[in-house]
RNA sequence: GGCCCUGUCGUCUAGUGGCCUAGGACGGAGCCCUCUCACGGCUUAAACCCGGGUUCGAAUCCCGGCAGGGUCACCA
């Protein structure tokens, strides 16, 4: 068991103490006095989304298909608790507005007057920031960005036995690498705290009481043993062994405390009192349209364990409604629990936000990448590998998005163009070998000082001690940066140029620092020593000038200096090679060669 | 297995009934440039899952198969 600390820069102005305190959650002052009345009185009307704060732009084509709606239920005015139904059944449908609106690019309904969209990442501090948790992360904050909304990152730590602080401390690392910041959240006070799961469990407390005083949640006293029992029991009934999968056989939990009321001191969980109709449940999804299934599908879920902690269909419920989060984008891993979810927004009257499922990432097996199958998964492990973050991002972003034949992006750029009508449904497998040109494309096009900085951490861990964030470095940059996919293969063949010495390859000194290759090097040395100054424009033509002089080939010139002072057949231009080395490094190579 | 989602080059994708003889990118093959290695430029192979419909016309709409993925916890 870990326990979640402040971080330390984090306000923390939220003690169990004031919990209900008007400041911190408005609504929960009035809660205390009329538990068992009628949601609308405490929560507001239902329908009316306050993250919008008054109904939404009615198109034609809505209102028709509502108008359909009533017909078919046999007209209207039947009573206030169905008007309500009504209302609610409206302003839901008028997510579809949006949604229509939004696939249309007319995105006026965002921009103008208080609509101000807010997003959120919720990861659960239990690992590293996974690749997928940061492309979420990614499109919600663009989307968020591109709107002039709002961006909120909330812990999800109710999981007590995996959240530890090195988790959380890893995620914040990583969304800062990346450059991807929150206005609200951790370390940024806002207006709906807390943002850590675990600092609101009276609020949980508070709404499953509420749900069990209405008759749609219960507490369930079942043991552990009971259900396993209930498990066995079924298995016999069906012929089944231990081994075989409960779930293939159409297993399906029944507790026996479902229609009961009575309240015992016993440990309990509570769950969800699905009550179905044999109607459909769903929700307008952003990418997917329409998305339902049949009410009777879903089970009694747990709302909270019997240690009180809420689980995450419940929590997240509560916690979108509460930050006022108007747009749930998330994995398509969550589409099934969804419609748990709407189950509760529906219990609960309150408007579901609109929700956005994006493709899977899929690991070179075509299975969910995965932290322990898939170790790309970690977003850290490319910073090591010497990937640049905004190269990551530009890879990431265009993993289920796309914006016509566009493939390469800054970041101003995708703030201006990132839309959720563009994003695809089908999943997309990682391509490492597409990660590497994006990385050596903002290599190459990048600005050589902040590469030069970025590259200094990685020459440290090659050992190179002597390299400092300098013209020389900078000059460094520039001659490799066509040169190398990642940072740490940049620092490697940066390396031997801050070394006195060199290596010499003994294949490239065979072929090229024969007799014949050491009498051109003692011409071109020569013409060196002659040199006033030592800048690659001027070392170059000395290439040139020799080989009209003497009729050799530039090749037979230039190979064996560049053997004689990198010990190898490769490297950047003669010119860029002798000025990055300097004269008295290149000098001191060539007289080792030549044995003087 | 139930339920849910999805099927365009090997991979990421464009495509929203005629601009499609299906476009771009990565990777592959080849050529050019060239002092080496890169960069760059050019060329090329490579895909609409299958079968029915609707339509004058389908990659695009509908249905059925098939295939892949997701999900079925006191995890998130």
């Amino acid at each position: 068991m870990h326990h979640l600390p402040d971080l330390a820069d984090h306000p923390a102005r939220l003690h169990h103490g004031d919990l209900f305190s008007r400041s911190a959650l408005p609504r929960l002052g009035h809660l205390e006095h009329r538990v068992g009345h009628d949601p609308a009185a405490i929560f507001g009307p239902p329908g009316l989304h306050r993250a919008h704060g008054r109904p939404r732009h009615h198109g034609r084509p809505l209102r028709q298909r509502r108008n359909v709606e009533r017909e078919q239920r046999g007209g209207m005015g039947q009573g206030s608790a169905q008007r309500d139904e009504e209302k609610q059944r409206a302003n839901f449908h008028d997510h579809a507005g949006t949604i229509a609106a939004l696939r249309s690019g007319r995105k006026r309904c965002y921009t103008r007057g208080a609509m101000k969209p807010r997003l959120r990442f919720a990861p659960s501090p239990t690992g590293y920031l996974h690749i997928g948790g940061a492309r979420t992360a990614l499109w919600n904050w663009l989307f968020a960005r591109r709107m002039g909304g709002t961006f909120v990152l909330r812990i999800e730590d109710t999981d007590q036995e995996r959240s530890t602080p090195e988790s959380l401390q890893a995620i914040l690392d990583g969304l800062k690498w990346l450059g991807i910041d929150w206005d609200e959240g951790p370390g940024k006070d806002g207006p709906f705290p807390p943002y850590f799961q675990m600092k609101k469990l009276a609020r949980y407390h508070q709404v499953a009481d509420l749900l069990i005083a209405q008759g749609k949640a219960y507490r369930d006293y079942t043991t552990e043993e009971e259900s396993t029992q209930m498990r066995r029991d079924f298995a016999a009934k069906q012929g089944l062994g231990e081994k075989d999968d409960l779930r293939k056989a159409g297993f399906k939990y029944s507790s026996p405390w479902r229609d009961k009321t009575e309240k015992l001191d016993k440990p309990h969980v509570v769950r969800f009192r699905m009550q179905p109709k044999g109607e459909k449940i769903g929700f307008e999804d952003l990418i997917h349209g329409r998305l339902e299934k049949p009410d009777d599908d879903l089970d009694d879920f747990v709302l909270l364990r019997t240690d009180r902690i809420p689980l995450y269909n419940f929590g997240c419920v509560i916690d979108d409604y509460d930050m006022q989060i108007s747009h749930v984008g998330r994995g398509q891993e969550h589409i099934n629990s969804t419609y748990s979810q709407i189950a509760v927004y529906q219990a609960l009257g309150w408007t579901p936000p609109v929700f956005a499922h994006f493709p899977l990432i899929m690991g070179s097996n075509n299975e969910k990448l995965s932290k322990r199958k898939h170790p790309e998964a970690d977003v850290m492990a490319h910073k090591r590998a010497g990937i640049l973050p905004h190269a990551l991002l530009n890879f990431v972003v265009r993993l289920g998005w796309s914006h016509g034949d566009d493939e390469l992006f800054t970041l101003e750029k995708l703030i201006e163009l990132f839309d959720l009508a563009h994003v695809g449904k089908t999943n997309g497998v990682w391509n490492p070998e597409k990660l590497l040109s994006v990385n050596q494309h903002w290599i190459k096009n990048g600005d050589p000082k902040e590469l030069a900085c970025r590259l200094l951490p990685y020459l440290q861990d090659a050992g190179v001690t002597n390299a400092a964030d300098d013209d020389r470095l900078i000059t460094a940059v520039k001659a490799f940066s066509t040169r190398a996919k990642t940072l740490v293969e940049m620092a490697q063949s940066i390396k031997p140029y801050y070394a006195h010495g060199v290596t010499l390859d003994a294949a490239a000194v065979a072929k090229h620092l024969d007799a014949a290759g050491k009498d051109m090097l003692k011409v071109t040395k020569a013409k060196l020593l002659a040199l006033t100054e030592w800048q690659a424009a001027v070392i170059d033509p000395i290439v040139e000038v020799i080989a009209t002089e003497t009729g050799a080939k530039k090749g037979a010139i230039a190979q064996p200096l560049r053997v004689a002072v990198t010990g190898g057949t490769t490297s950047p231009g003669i010119g860029d090679t002798l000025a990055l080395l300097g004269r008295e490094e290149t000098m001191h190579r060539i007289d080792a060669v030549l044995g003087s």
